[in-house]
DNA sequence: AGCACGCCGACT
DNA sequence: GTCGGCGTGCTC
């Protein structure tokens, strides 16, 4: 390592380690080339081992002791260069989250550019139907025995072409794809992946719809405002045509030759949000989220940077995809609780687009028909445009909720007589029911009922979840199992019982009680194979159930219109939780299970089981309508400084001990800062979890600069602090779940 | 997060 | 005697 082979150049670098600092190295003569490094990636000694790090930015000069530096090792030049504003938005991610940035940098990025080598440039495999084999062959076949290949055979049909990840999303495996294509019924087809450029037969006009007066105000109001920063907010009922507001705002983006990102929350909306999209518009689309494997996603990845999508489709993490032409980025459900990452990293991907959209000086669109509070809020005070859809379309009503009292009247199963009545009489008539019960398991505990002894997981002291069809106890907290006792480990009885109703107890209940109609389940536990979602919903829209039950997963995206009862059973739990966001939850939750039934001509009824009907918070929920709940409960977070009137951040702070996380965090807690309120350490509100216990700190300021400014100076401090080895401590900023 | 260094228990 | 347990400390 001699010096003086060394120009005088400086990089800083993003490391993947959990530290919050950069790294500064030398870049020996040999190394320069007329490609700028900020961007690159680089290999680079560190300590006893070789890591890939990014390179954020290019000094002449540091503030190091110049020979204690070292050099890179190398520059892994290849088409893979993050674009800067990418870069900025990462660095600026990082700051804002006070998240260690080598960890920001390697969570948005792909796995496969941890490697040294990248893989080869994506090409498009995807598999069409046969115009060419015979027509009986295929009738035959149809009337065969393979039914998985004969859905599959379908599909492709009716789609004229998938690609694999497509038809792996759907539930079908690589073997039954084969086998058609050695019957020859379809052809495998690949072609490389091209850089995207506008035609003229981009837009498919016979599927466009007129809009509504209501819409058509939405969409110039985004046309408008192309090439400036501008966030709408698209306040809409199920059905009031959110979707067509999307496509119509995209078109003139995609018309200009830029990209759109559209992030939703979950997968199992991508299939569908794809099939609308790929209709209207023939550009390639990509998607990414949790399904695809490595090589996909970078295929995603890859295929953005080089302008070759024109719409990328995903999930949270989706909002760091490199779109050199991004023109326009909408956010589907914006509502939506999984848009926050809740480990590690904690950022919320709404609020990662809404910088981004800032930052490139475009538009960015909101939509839900339960806005978050924070939302309406810069909604009400014109941060936002706030745009309302009030009419759903055809000439279907919203659903009209009514509460049953259960508090003085016998269960059964968890159902009240007249529950069970509406049931009856709307199944005879022909008609779907929902039960919506957001707990899954037989039970959520056992018990002994001579000595009240609990079975309780010992890593997290909170009771198993009995799941009996697997035979099995289930910590929902930690996910550890054990066997379902024979008998009380305290007194020895064999009177264990099952307390309380899970999923799997009522779809059993209402089963037997309505034998001659079929019923399903939909939970994760019901749904874990791939493609079993996507099949049971299929099956619902083709009436071979008349009872569905499940948890949140209902909530989701689709829409029944055959279900004209809705049930909720259980949502007292957030009528008096601490945290003050479960009311909004409830209330998000239920609207949207809501909308999810009825149609013009079947008018949908929720019933919502609760033992305070009388509750101030249902009653205004119930008589006033989402919004007006929304306002009366910002004006009281309003009194007490609670988001998104206040600004809070939250330590956490683990480990195997429960005296270590407290007094790291009280000592932390002594930092001298100034204007902000501190709260704790407290217990979290599952102290013990995983077998690690748990505290919280909290910290509230009235306005972001006085919350960050505190928090610098905590992180400053902290290490100093004595306990700072024994714990594993994390910031979240904005948190959301506050009870772990 | 890795990885090395270091200081104590149960093995051939 | 030493293999390996994981506590502690460091990484431009």
């Amino acid at each position: 390592m001699t010096n003086i082979l060394l120009q005088d150049i400086y990089i800083q670098v993003a490391i993947p380690v959990p530290m919050r600092q950069l790294f500064t190295y030398l870049v020996p003569n040999a190394l320069l080339n007329d490609k700028s490094l900020v961007g690159e990636r680089v290999i680079v000694p560190f300590g006893h081992r070789q890591v890939i790090g990014i390179v954020i930015s290019v000094d002449d000069d540091t503030p190091l002791e110049k020979d204690k530096l070292k050099a890179i090792i190398s520059r892994i030049d290849s088409d893979t260069h993050l674009p800067a504003p990418l870069l900025k938005l990462l660095t600026l991610a990082a700051r804002y989250y006070h998240h260690p940035i080598g960890d920001v940098f390697q969570q948005a990025l792909p796995v496969l550019l941890r490697k040294t080598e990248p893989p080869k440039k994506p090409v498009c495999h995807y598999w069409q139907f046969n115009e060419s084999c015979e027509p009986t062959k295929i009738k035959t076949f149809k009337q065969g025995r393979a039914k998985k290949q004969i859905q599959l055979l379908r599909l492709i049909e009716n789609h004229h072409k998938l690609t694999w990840p497509e038809i792996r999303t759907l539930g079908y495996t690589k073997a039954q794809l084969k086998s058609l294509e050695e019957k020859q019924f379809i052809s495998a087809l690949e072609k490389p992946i091209e850089v995207y450029h506008w035609q003229t037969k981009y837009l498919n006009e016979s599927d466009k719809l007129n809009l509504s007066a209501e819409q058509a105000v939405i969409v110039s109001a985004i046309d408008q405002s192309t090439e400036q920063y501008s966030c709408h907010l698209v306040d809409g009922v199920t059905g009031s045509g959110k979707t067509e507001v999307y496509l119509q705002a995209m078109e003139k983006v995609l018309a200009n030759n830029q990209q759109v990102l559209v992030l939703v929350p979950e997968i199992g909306l991508t299939p569908q949000t794809l099939n609308r999209f790929e209709q209207r518009f023939n550009v390639p689309i990509f998607l990414h989220h949790s399904g695809l494997n490595d090589k996909e996603r970078f295929d995603t990845w890859q295929s953005a940077l080089q302008n070759c999508a024109a719409i990328v489709i995903g999930t949270r993490s989706a909002v760091f995809s490199p779109l050199p032409k991004l023109g326009l980025i909408i956010v589907d459900e914006e509502h939506d609780g999984s848009f926050k990452q809740q480990d590690s990293f904690r950022y919320h991907g709404r609020d990662i687009a809404i910088l981004r959209a800032k930052q490139l000086n475009i538009p960015i669109v909101l939509g839900s028909a339960t806005p978050s509070f924070e939302s309406l809020q810069n909604a009400l005070t014109n941060k936002y445009h706030y745009h309302q859809l009030t009419k759903r379309a055809g000439k279907s009503v919203e659903a009209k909720i009514s509460l049953i009292d259960v508090a003085n009247q016998p269960l059964e199963f968890g159902l009240s007589k007249p529950l069970k009545q509406l049931i009856n009489t709307t199944l005879n008539r022909g008609e779907q029911v929902l039960v919506f019960l957001n707990r899954r398991g037989f039970a959520p505990a056992i018990n002994c009922n001579e000595c009240h002894w609990v079975a309780d997981c010992h890593r997290c002291n909170k009771p198993y979840t009995l799941h009996r069809s697997q035979g099995l106890l289930i910590c929902h907290h930690c996910t550890s199992q054990k066997r379902i006792p024979q008998q009380c480990p305290d007194c020895g009885s064999v009177r264990i019982k099952p307390v309380g109703q899970g999923t799997e107890q009522i779809e059993e209940y209402l089963t037997e009680t309505f034998s001659q109609y079929s019923t399903v389940r939909i939970d994760r536990d019901s749904t874990r194979k791939k493609g079993e979602l996507a099949k049971r919903l299929q099956a619902i829209t083709d009436k071979e159930h008349q009872i569905l039950i499940g948890t949140q997963m209902l909530a989701k995206g689709h829409h029944f219109p055959d279900v004209t009862l809705v049930a909720m059973l259980d949502i007292d739990g957030a009528l008096f939780s601490f945290d003050y966001r479960a009311s909004e939850h409830m209330a998000q939750l239920l609207v949207q299970v809501a909308g999810r039934a009825g149609r013009a001509s079947k008018p949908g009824k929720v019933i919502v089981q609760t033992q305070y009907p009388q509750h101030p918070l249902l009653q205004d929920l119930v008589n006033n309508g989402y919004r007006h709940f929304a306002q009366q409960s910002l004006t009281e977070r309003k009194m007490a400084y609670l988001p998104p009137f206040g600004y809070q951040a939250l330590f956490r702070a683990e480990a195997n001990y429960p005296s270590y996380p407290e007094k790291f965090l009280r000592q932390l807690a002594q930092t001298p800062i100034s204007s902000c309120e501190i709260a704790g350490p407290m217990p979290a509100a599952m102290e013990k979890k995983a077998g690690k216990y748990r505290f919280h700190l909290i910290l509230q300021a009235k306005s972001r600069p006085e919350l960050h400014t505190a928090i610098r100076q905590m992180i400053a401090q902290s290490q100093q602090n004595e306990w700072l080895n024994k714990v594993r401590w994390t910031i979240d900023i904005d948190p959301i779940d506050l009870s772990w």
